[in-house]
DNA sequence: GGCTTAAATGTAACAGCTTACATTTTTGTA
DNA sequence: TACAAAAATGTAAGCTGTTACATTTAAGCC
């Protein structure tokens, strides 16, 4: 069996009796056509099953009308929710989304990062500040209009939308000191590449020195996004003499994990300890107690980066450090810390 | 300022002092080239910054080392998880992985599946069986090796890779009749355009049939993806005179919206009713009561499904119809039915 | 050294589309 | 009806790689 070819513009054009500029024209600037020939060329297409073929388009025209992003992971539900607002954006104006993603690992972005802009990518949106000057050099060599989400930075290179992981924390933990806390646990994602988690690290930190407490008694454990990690960090943390009386986790699912935690090994939260989530996604409401964590608006983000990144495509002006807000959201997973802790010392 | 121009083949050509055609295979069979002669085109490479384009390069190649996937929405974290496996593997094998949505609307994934194979999409990755024969007809015609997954149907045109939702919700059903329950809820997802959850309202109903009930009693709402919506429907389906005994969800978000709905009812899960879920993904262990549910190995399947792909892009053999396990995954959240319930009638 | 054979490299056609420019057709107006 | 201007269409070059085939260079051996 010959291996069947898809038609091409040529075919069509024979087809349809005109030259394949005016297929083209069809495709491209349908009014500029006269009504009678678009609709033999369309039929044409129809009978043949014609499709453009990509690669040729973006050979001749320059433009692929294709967006790229580099997540750390789907499996992160709050990369997950944004990247979907951000596809239903760039689809709704005529754009595709080519997603990769690093597993948190930069050379590996680096490699994405390639890889896309070689498949023409018009755009390309990236998560957090963390990489090489040597790759910025590269996006800028060869003209591809580049984003940061889920970060704000008006010192940073690229233009970012996002929030200010540093503040955000800071009003949390300010919160946390104010209710009496002194000892506090942390249970961190990994820091390295990972500029928001570091951020938040540094908040809890100077919003100790603040305090006047001493920032090296934080409990700190840096692992892996995900529920079970999150309670095996718990358990470490629980288990090392003089416990803190709260403990404030990166992100939801490792505060999930704690929780799960602490209610399998019969611990009462926030009674016998505080713990606290950040991004506010759907399971924080699901567990109980519901956590207390920082609201972040993913889709949101997700949409106006999507907006943002054709704006600089386009060579629109956009705003180049579009900073979101958001807020604390006070359920009840954080309480005052138990007044036992205190006697202990 | 005049656009900067990424160097071209011919450009690493003029500056190594060699031909196109040797760049060329510099880049595609390194060994059919003299060592110094690789050594001077890898420095040209280097020193222009040059990146192939993909596009010319599909032109000319025929092959993208690109599927593409449609996924209904990324939101949904069974979806996401084991479309990051998908991705891993492809990756692991030099492939790139284009992912687009659908929204669960049959149209847009049409689109999609043209715009992916315009794109020169080496194969195809889609979920659940139902689609118009029309552009399976496309597919074929175009020739594009098309896997489906989350889905298992040996009469179904495309092959396929997944579990069998009848089978897999009878056997949850069988249990819970068996612990007793006779008054059945059911909060599916929409059955218009989703085999899958068709596939498991049918094996409700048909479980009940074998039983010697009457299918149509089933307290059936059907309703979109989400933790609110299940909670809704939960509401709505225990306001009613008669309220079921257990109430099946068709997935675990869904009955994570429910369980949480009772809680704030000051309903008690499973003693005044019962609640299951379908996917066991990490969520179902973290709400309270735990999720019985029905066990899907998402990652091994997203896994698998990759390593289908490329053997049929390959011309390799491969098996048609995969059939994975799933299993019940019995926690806390069904019990039996409420005593009182029983005089009410 | 001269020959055969293999390895390395070069030449040039070709892939399918867009678009500047050229040409033809249509429209509108005197 | 004739003519200018506008609209529609056609012609052909060019985008950047790959690869069949031709040619040159190197290797191996008597």
């Amino acid at each position: 069996m010959p291996k069947y070819l898809a038609p091409t513009l040529t075919d069509v054009a024979k087809k349809a009796g005109v030259s394949t500029a005016t297929v083209s024209r069809c495709l491209n600037t349908p009014d500029h056509v006269a009504k009678r020939t678009r609709d033999r060329v369309e039929e044409a297409i129809t009978a043949l099953g014609y499709t453009p073929n990509f690669g040729a388009r973006v050979m001749a025209s320059k433009r692929t009308y294709t967006i790229g992003a580099i997540i750390p992971t789907m499996e992160n539900a709050i990369f997950a929710r944004g990247i979907q607002a951000f596809q239903d954006e760039l689809h709704r104006q005529g754009y595709t989304l080519l997603v990769a993603s690093s597993s948190y690992d930069p050379k590996i972005e680096e490699e994405q990062i390639r890889t896309l802009v070689s498949r023409g990518a018009d755009g390309l949106l990236l998560i957090g500040h963390d990489r090489s000057s040597e790759i910025i050099d590269y996006l800028e060599a060869h003209d591809i209009p580049t984003l940061v989400a889920w970060a704000h930075d008006p010192n940073a290179r690229l233009p970012s939308i996002g929030f200010d992981n540093f503040r955000a924390m800071s009003s949390l933990i300010k919160y946390i000191l104010n209710l009496g806390h002194r000892e506090i646990g942390l249970i961190s994602a990994k820091t390295e590449f990972n500029d928001r988690a570091r951020y938040r690290l540094m908040a809890v930190q100077h919003g100790m020195i603040r305090a006047g407490l001493d920032p090296t008694t934080i409990r700190l454990i840096e692992t892996q996004y995900g529920i079970k990690t999150g309670a095996v960090a718990f358990n470490e943390i629980i288990s090392a003499p003089h416990p803190p009386t709260v403990i404030i986790c990166g992100n939801d699912v490792l505060a999930a994990g704690a929780l799960k935690k602490a209610k399998s090994l019969g611990i009462s939260i926030p009674d016998d300890i505080s713990i606290t989530g950040f991004d506010d996604i759907e399971l924080a409401q699901c567990v109980s107690p519901k956590l207390t964590t920082v609201h972040v608006p993913h889709r949101v983000m997700g949409k106006q980066a999507a907006k943002t990144v054709i704006k600089m495509v386009n060579k629109e002006v956009f705003e180049k450090y579009k900073e979101l807000d958001v807020y604390l959201k006070i359920r009840q997973s954080l309480g005052k810390p138990k007044p036992i802790f205190y006697e202990c010392f």
